[in-house]
DNA sequence: CTTTCGTCCTGACTGC
DNA sequence: TGCAGTCAGGACGAAA
């Protein structure tokens, strides 16, 4: 259920975990998730030590001894459960590791659309799922000079362009709304139309709201992180996302919800042009 | 080249 | 209460 936020609340919580822990179990119940995953994975893994989880866009990755790294994607159903001991498994967790504490991480994806990988490290930046990503939302690189630049001769509309990883990586389709709301522009603007004032707003806006999420999710998540819970998405504070018909909580006009390029969106039609 | 569309899969929810 | 239909936070790869 992740978008950037969602996988940073995730990283964190397994970090104290996993980080300079050996591989002690790996149970791994299917061959595919979304792709198929790498043959002999468990084997692979097994009595490996675990660096320092780390994250890049929505993807969690792990180095291990040996020069190499896991990556894990969440997808859009997947979950990680941590428990203090070998817990029972359910039917959709599909890829679990203990290390020598005894803890356990475990891959929970109903949908499947998520995938798990082995990557050795100097080919990390030519991987197929990393090898296009934009610059992280908090990078230096970002500044509204910088974006409108990025914007020119876009012919889609911002909404569309913020939802594309080479953009900008990490965002999704909730974290998007909320930063067109919280900048005062419509998810229906077009992107070359999108001058240095409006990014001026706009950066700002997707790194307080993503900032925020990660806060929260943070706080929700050590009441979480026991034995048996669940590490997860919070739902809080959205101000737009999934309140279609409900009042603008700064002027009260109603919330519209369109699709745009199959997805939905949720805007104030007053506050955002 | 850029952009949109179909697709992978299960589960939760809505309305009849 | 049952069942068909709809929708979901992602992202690749084909097609336009």
């Amino acid at each position: 259920m992740p978008e950037l936020p969602e996988v940073e609340t995730v990283k964190q919580a397994i970090t104290p975990v996993l980080a300079g822990q050996r591989i002690s179990h790996v149970r791994v119940t299917r061959k595919d998730l979304r792709w198929p995953l790498p043959e002999n994975l468990a084997d692979k893994l097994q009595g490996r030590i675990c660096d320092t989880p780390y994250r890049r866009a929505k993807y969690i990755l792990i180095p291990l001894e040996g020069e190499q790294t896991l990556l894990l994607h969440l997808g859009m159903s997947g979950a990680i459960r941590l428990y203090d001991s070998q817990p029972e498994f359910g039917k959709h967790d599909h890829f679990s590791i203990a290390v020598e504490t005894g803890k356990w991480c475990v891959f929970s994806d109903p949908r499947r659309f998520g995938h798990i990988d082995l990557i050795a490290n100097h080919q990390l930046n030519a991987h197929k799922l990393l090898s296009h990503l934009g610059p992280e939302p908090f990078s230096n690189h970002l500044s509204p000079g910088w974006l409108v630049k990025q914007l020119t001769g876009r012919k889609t509309t911002i909404k569309a362009a913020l939802m594309d990883q080479r953009l900008i990586a990490g965002l999704g389709n909730i974290y998007v709304c909320e930063a067109l709301f919280k900048a005062g522009i419509s998810p229906r603007s077009l992107a070359h139309n999108i001058g240095q004032k409006r990014a001026e707003r706009l950066i700002p806006a997707i790194q307080d709201i993503l900032s925020k999420a990660i806060a929260s999710g943070g706080t929700s998540l050590r009441d979480h992180v026991q034995p048996g819970g669940e590490i997860g998405y919070f739902v809080q504070q959205l101000n737009v996302y999934g309140r279609a018909g409900q009042a603008c909580v700064d002027c009260e006009t109603k919330i519209q919800m369109i699709t745009q390029t199959g997805r939905s969106s949720f805007f104030c039609p007053h506050c955002q042009r």
